[in-house]
DNA sequence: GTTCTAGAAC
DNA sequence: GTTCTAGAAC
């Protein structure tokens, strides 16, 4: 069924042969797919179609397309990033449908992607799926680590200089990324480190249910009285208390190897 | 990328 | 004895 080149056969294709269990849309440019093995509650793929000037070997991966023509290069990741913001604008609609609340979503390139064919995945932020197994499933995933390159970092290569444009792509080699995928299983809400995969996919789940809970307490009423500094509060049970969670840090940018 | 499974870890 | 990881896949 999977062979490592599925997803050129997927972008070599016209889109509407594609069976609906496998496309989910397609635009002028991408096809956006269901991701076959699912590693967070949804997850989808967006891949350049293989038309016009594009190859399938300029689209091969991404190493091969930024060391192409660099213009033609940033237009095909635009056209991703267009359709990426559509897509999730879609899957915040089915979060809220399906689960009542929204939560994070990412998108992101692999460093080193075991499949061919440039593919961004869009992802829901929890990793709560049975089909996220192993270490490396998680590590690939986990957005501090630097495996996953975020879109928005990728796009900023462009705005730099063109020595650390040339940089980065040098640097985007299995040497590089390879190791990342083999540290230690580490929350990415809270940091703390897992023993194994059973027990980190369970705290993952705690980690989520918190998130729903918070997402759908009461919201605090607001303070009428502006010189009322008073502490006391009516329930012991609503969230006026809680300071700040140990998982909220500084979103920084992922590291680069 | 997955599946399968030997043997390490507990 | 069972759980879990990690390397081979002809």
């Amino acid at each position: 069924m999977s062979n490592l080149t599925i997803l050129r056969t997927y972008a070599q294709k016209a889109p509407e042969t594609l069976p609906p269990s496998i496309l989910f849309k397609q635009s002028a440019k991408n096809i956006t797919i269901f991701d076959g093995y699912p590693k967070s509650i949804f997850h989808f793929l967006i891949l350049p179609r293989i038309q016009e000037p594009l190859t399938a070997d300029t689209l091969r991966s991404l190493p091969s397309l930024l060391k192409g023509d660099k213009e033609q290069a940033k237009s095909v990741i635009d056209a991703i990033a267009e359709d990426a913001k559509a897509v999730k604008k879609e899957i915040q609609e089915e979060m809220v449908e399906r689960y009542g609340f929204k939560w994070d979503i990412w998108t992101g390139f692999h460093g080193v992607p075991s499949m061919e064919h440039l593919h961004l995945h869009v992802l829901s932020a929890d990793l709560c799926s049975e089909r996220m197994k192993n270490k490396k499933h998680y590590n690939s995933f986990h957005p501090k680590l630097g495996f996953f390159l975020h879109l928005n970092d990728v796009l900023s290569w462009f705005d730099a200089e063109s020595s650390y444009f040339s940089n980065q792509i040098k640097n985007l080699k299995p040497s590089n990324y390879e190791p990342i995928l083999k540290e230690p299983l580490a929350c990415f809400h809270c940091r703390s480190e897992m023993k194994n995969i059973p027990s980190l996919k369970a705290h993952l789940q705690e980690e989520w249910d918190k998130l729903e809970r918070r997402a759908k307490r009461p919201a605090p009423r607001k303070r009428k009285a502006p010189n009322a500094e008073s502490q006391a509060d009516n329930t012991e049970a609503t969230g006026s208390k809680r300071a700040k969670s140990e998982a909220e840090e500084p979103e920084t940018a992922s590291g680069t190897i």
